[in-house]
DNA sequence: AAAATCGTTGTAATCGATTTCAGTCCAGTG
DNA sequence: CACTGGACTGAAATCGATTACAACGATTTT
């Protein structure tokens, strides 16, 4: 039964102010700052607006304001369950400062410098959360034409943009410690792709922790079959030199692991235990329940939108901010089989 | 050493102009008729379009042309592993086509018919694709100031929107025809919330396949936790009404109520028979590979995206379209233990 | 030779909201 | 009574790109 504009577009501004009797001036101030407009004029306006059915038009008041009310984050491969909670805090804290959240996908490979190129554009956004570190290097941090930037999770070597991640290095040592202290002498590491910022630095922080064992290293690139594939070498290599525990830097890769192992007919963690990295909601609901390195995702989130929120506003901001990564002890992991006759050395 | 806009902001079209001794409108010209204009115009503009760096204002342009160039997509929960390759699928689309797809999380109940409303406006979004259904009826198919929209997965009962999905019914049919043929008489069900169209579905063609067999309902809401608690009902059912086979609607369910029976010492398949609903990626790297009802994730954002894409074009589209689904045969199903000694019987 | 046409370019209006600046009106003050 | 100041409102400029329209020279047609 409302009154709206039957024509073919919708009301705007001055349909507004002519139905109120005001200027479209009055009729912005009322709905963005009431304060300014006495309660008459207001009242009016407000009937005015619902008569009309008014809805602000983002392209003209972003043209004018010169923003745009929204974040966008920019993800590798939104397929990656690991990002889902990391959105999930990262929309509710903008939300919280007034802000949009939209996600983009860089479509890994192909167009993703494309992606970026679109995306990474004050008309589009007021600011952008990186979560692809593999975007060419380019000068991010250095071009005045670009809105303000934040890299999370992954970041840029080199570019010095703000960084909100894990400390990646702290878990890549305490799931190696972890395993160590279960007595496990050779390690397996199923890592990413060597340039990868993440494997680098958890791989750093497995070498510190290893101490006297030895690390074996799996070629991987954090996905489902990657995993799988190291299994197959797992389970070809020689008993000498086969790793007793596994460290794959994603919990989908140590997914994939264990379940290639079960298939045929390994047990985890009595023939070899396995930990994994993110602790990914599935990771508590596998067989066995996986341990894992916990990235606090949601805070990650929410640290990364806080920053960006503050970049906005032209706050000082801090270069970077880590987070404490957990140890999840849970069913994968176990002590080793004594190579001949174990226990009994204990 | 480009030679930039050294000031605050950064070149506009009337610059370019400028530089090259031209008139904006010729330098619009370029950049989106190039044919229009003559070669040694054209090129001295490319030539001031890179000396200067520009870039267009998307604001400036969505006003004038009203229109924005992008779809935005609306999920109920990022989390869900389900949505990611159906929003690649999605994503490809769009971009062949000439949109960029952006998301948004409804943020399921909290704000969610905020964001919504938030969303669904044509200065926001040439086209939107909704895939929660549990938005207010609305009369989000009447409205003439909204932008085309169209569901995707789940849609809206009683509103006429174009909508995309899975045949529901027909993958419920096929789970339980499939564990009928394998002897189960009597077969749980872990859904989802009852007023839940997917539900509704699928229960349907559940009921339609079970003849004589009976069916047994536990509740359910498609997350981990449920399929967890739908084990622990099973395991305090007594033998006589227990379910030899449980189909879940969703893969999470699933993998969830199989790894708490695992916890408490039962195994699937030879205690129990389990399917899920979606096919996710991580389905065929469970313990045991999970045997499932496949939605066809990439072709369904793909046939979402087209669909939007027409709708835009103001072409005809059709009112539904039912993809297909298929029966995953895994590791998850077999036949049940006879109830006293049953494989001899056959 | 005049007229019509084509190719190319510039002028200026336009998209819809925001905001500066300059009033107008009225109350309070000296 | 003249003046200051405050509360409120409107006129008009502005954000930056697109495009309808007009204009111009050069060529072709009649």
């Amino acid at each position: 039964m409302n009154k709206r504009m039957a024509t073919p577009g919708r009301a705007k501004i001055s349909d507004v102010a002519k139905l109120a009797g005001v200027s479209p001036a009055t009729v912005s101030r009322v709905l963005s700052r009431p304060g300014l407009v006495a309660e008459a004029t207001r009242l009016a306006v407000m009937n005015a607006v619902s008569a009309t059915g008014y809805r602000m038009n983002h392209a003209a008041r972003n043209l004018r304001k010169q923003r745009t009310g929204s974040v966008v984050a920019l993800v590798p491969n939104l397929g990656n369950p690991f990002f889902a909670k990391i959105l999930e805090g990262m929309g509710r804290e903008l939300a919280r400062g007034g802000y949009d959240l939209l996600v983009a996908d860089t479509l890994e490979g192909e167009g993703r410098h494309r992606t970026l190129e679109r995306f990474l554009d004050p008309s589009r956004a007021d600011g952008i959360i990186l979560l692809d570190g593999l975007v060419p290097h380019a000068d991010l941090d250095q071009r005045d034409d670009l809105p303000p930037i934040v890299t999370a999770c992954e970041w840029i070597e080199g570019a010095s943009l703000p960084r909100v991640m894990l400390d990646n290095r702290e878990g890549g040592r305490l799931a190696v410690a972890h395993l160590r202290e279960l007595g496990h002498g050779r390690i397996g590491i199923i890592g990413g792709p060597s340039q990868n910022v993440l494997h680098q630095a958890r791989l750093a922080g497995a070498e510190a922790a290893a101490e006297g064992a030895q690390l074996v290293s799996f070629p991987g690139d954090f996905t489902l079959a990657s995993g799988q594939a190291a299994a197959d070498l797992w389970t070809a290599m020689p008993d000498a030199t086969r790793p007793s525990a596994v460290f794959a830097f994603s919990d989908e890769m140590a997914c994939a692991f264990m379940a290639r192992l079960h298939q045929r007919g390994i047990s985890v963690p009595r023939d070899v235990s396995v930990i994994g990295f993110d602790d990914i909601e599935l990771a508590s609901h596998l067989t066995p329940a996986l341990t894992t390195i916990r990235q606090p995702k949601r805070d990650l989130g929410r640290a990364a939108a806080g920053i960006i929120i503050d970049r906005i506003a032209g706050r000082e901001i801090a270069e970077v901010t880590l987070l404490v990564p957990r140890l999840m002890l849970r069913d994968s992991t176990a002590a080793p089989a004594g190579p001949a006759g174990g226990t009994d050395r204990a």
